[in-house]
DNA sequence: GACCAGGCACATC
DNA sequence: GATGTGCATGGT
């Protein structure tokens, strides 16, 4: 255990409260989620997905039969739009093939298989299929993000550097395995993030910027 | 107008 | 193996 980091995720407990992550109705929106939130801020996630329920029901198999162009218009303001419809697409033809169309299938294999079945799929990546496994899946996985190193780094706890699967490594080792845990603390580090540990400190008028 | 957002794949050296 | 680049919309 180390305590400095259990410290951190008191305070920002204790600041900001239950963030009650993941906002999804169902696994596969959480999924859906996933994917589209990459490199995009989550309020144009949420056009998306509302888009998306337009359609109707935001099912695999209803996800799986609408068209190419339709799909990507919906998730348009998501931003990436062609890419993010490839890769939900992508995800989808392997859910059809070998699982049936039925998500609670696949997470029906244990961590570590399920972890590489969806790091297999070109489009998830660690963040991406980390997410999944812990929002969607359940499973007591810590997720990584920019906003962890960033802000593990600044307290000086990592060095800036650090890969995906070394921050995972340590964060994991430093704290009880525990998906509620991690769950929230995951939140609670891109919300103090999100307000307050830019990736560049601001400023403004200072007579050295540039040299 | 610059900067940033809950990344990832691919090209190139 | 490290480093650079394209992908795209929308808010501050």
């Amino acid at each position: 255990m180390n305590d400095k980091l259990l410290d951190i995720y008191r305070i920002l407990f204790d600041h900001y409260g239950p963030r009650e992550w993941w906002p999804a109705e169902t696994p596969f929106e959480v999924l859906v989620g996933a994917i589209l939130t990459q490199n995009t801020a989550w309020r144009n996630v949420e056009k998306a997905i509302a888009n998306l329920k337009q359609l109707g029901p935001l099912t695999p198999e209803a996800l799986f039969h609408l068209p190419e162009e339709t799909l990507a218009e919906a998730i348009r303001p998501s931003g990436y739009y062609r890419r993010k419809g490839k890769r939900l697409r992508n995800f989808l033809g392997m859910l059809s093939d070998r699982f049936e169309c039925r998500i609670e299938a696949l997470f029906d294999l244990p961590t570590e298989t399920l972890r590489e079945e969806l790091l297999a799929l070109s489009g998830i990546g660690p963040e991406t299929a980390d997410s999944i496994l812990l929002y969607a899946a359940g499973r007591p996985v810590f997720v990584i993000d920019t906003y962890t190193i960033r802000i593990l780094s600044r307290h000086e706890l990592l060095p800036e550097e650090t890969s995906y699967a070394e921050a995972q490594q340590w964060v994991t080792d430093h704290l009880p395995e525990d998906v509620q845990l991690f769950n929230e603390f995951h939140a609670l580090l891109v919300n103090v993030g999100k307000d307050f540990c830019r990736p560049r400190p601001k400023c403004p008028g200072c007579p050295l910027e540039g040299f």
